[in-house]
DNA sequence: GGACAGTGCAAGTAAATACTTGCACGCACC
DNA sequence: GGTGCGTGCAAGTATTTACTTGCACTGTCC
């Protein structure tokens, strides 16, 4: 059935661009190219409908892996945050949305939480296995690093359509937030050889 | 005229609760304990209302100074990330609101902006301040840096209520990602007796 | 061929919402 | 005393919104 499909892609467009008062089913019909009582009829309600198509979207989304066995950190973490950061970018409408609503519709920002929540966890325990690989220089906060990591992606993704002008460019940005905390956690710099390959070898992990 | 202030008054808050849409004249004027027909015809619209309301309070915010003279900046920036992230926190319903909005009212959102793009400033002014004292390691790029405790300032201030777990505890959190920062840019340690001074001294300059 | 599920279309309902009008009341100021 | 100004109150208008109903059409499966 593409139909729902495309009635779900539609709802969570029109959601990102208006939120949620200011999705209404007329919209959503129109995005989907479908009459608005088809709506009601496959879903019941414009409730149950978004919500359901906010879980869609942030369910699909596959959060890239970092590799078990950390060699490169600075190149590992270099391509992983940039591959958060651009999910990130893409999702910022939503984010954005989901976050202000949070007070009223607790279950969406939820679900829409999930994605960063588990990003988190995965750089948390990546920083566990560089220190117990005695990559890290000993005695530093390394939790305290992986949020300050996530948050400046988040912060950046979140900011850079209002305040362009305090940002790293686009392009560059992850890699400098990387390179920050590599530098605050002692992580040793990465060479031109081992760079080539940490990358690669973390995105394969990523595409897996 | 006390009535105007508390129409505003009543009007941030309701905005911060349920956004533009959700802010209706109906509410707002209830929240003041006014006739709703006296928003409008002090105001003249809704938008007028909203937009003056926001404006109103995102102009009074004195945001906090960093000394001119860096002396121990551990200590200086501890207490001034402390503010921020009290302010943030304080203002996080109306930013997220006003944020997540930026595309249909960019307006209101730009007005938004103005107190953390002045923070951001003063942060990156105040690190070029300490690199010309020499107190910095040479060589590090602390325009990423200062963004990255901004972000981080803000990521925790936005999301701490939706996924508590993963930021340090609300009390020691600036502290926290203060340090962190600082070791990245090989700021030197705090003393006791010079951080007592410190934070009093930053303290001061900021109460006034 | 016929039952049937899925969809479109036209129309409508009840509620909410932004905003208006008309009138009355109180209160300061001359 | 009277002239405004600011405000409250009651009522109303036009629009939008979520959701419903009834009917016709189309394709699939038996």
């Amino acid at each position: 059935m593409i139909l729902r499909d495309r009635i779900l892609d539609a709802a969570v467009r029109v959601y990102g661009a208006h939120g949620f008062r200011g999705a209404t089913t007329r919209r959503i019909a129109e995005a989907a190219g479908v009459n608005e009582v088809t709506l009601f009829r496959t879903f019941g309600s414009k409730a149950a409908l978004i919500d359901a198509a906010i879980r869609n979207r942030t369910g699909r989304d596959d959060i890239p892996r970092l590799p078990t066995k950390p060699v490169d950190p600075t190149a590992e973490l270099t391509a992983w945050a940039t591959e958060i950061h651009g999910h990130m970018r893409r999702m910022r409408s939503m984010i954005r949305k989901c976050m202000s609503e949070m007070e009223e519709r607790p279950a969406m920002s939820g679900a829409a939480c999930e994605g960063p929540s588990w990003a988190h966890h995965e750089l948390r325990d990546y920083f566990n296995r560089v220190q117990a690989a005695n990559l890290m220089a000993p005695g530093v906060e390394h939790h305290v690093a992986s949020t300050m990591l996530m948050s400046s992606l988040f912060g950046d993704a979140m900011g850079r359509d209002m305040m362009p002008s305090i940002y790293p460019p686009a392009s560059s940005a992850a890699e400098q937030y990387v390179r920050v905390i590599a530098r605050a956690l002692g992580l040793p710099a990465t060479t031109r050889a081992t760079k080539r390959a940490g990358v690669s070898r973390a995105a394969a992990s990523a595409a897996s």
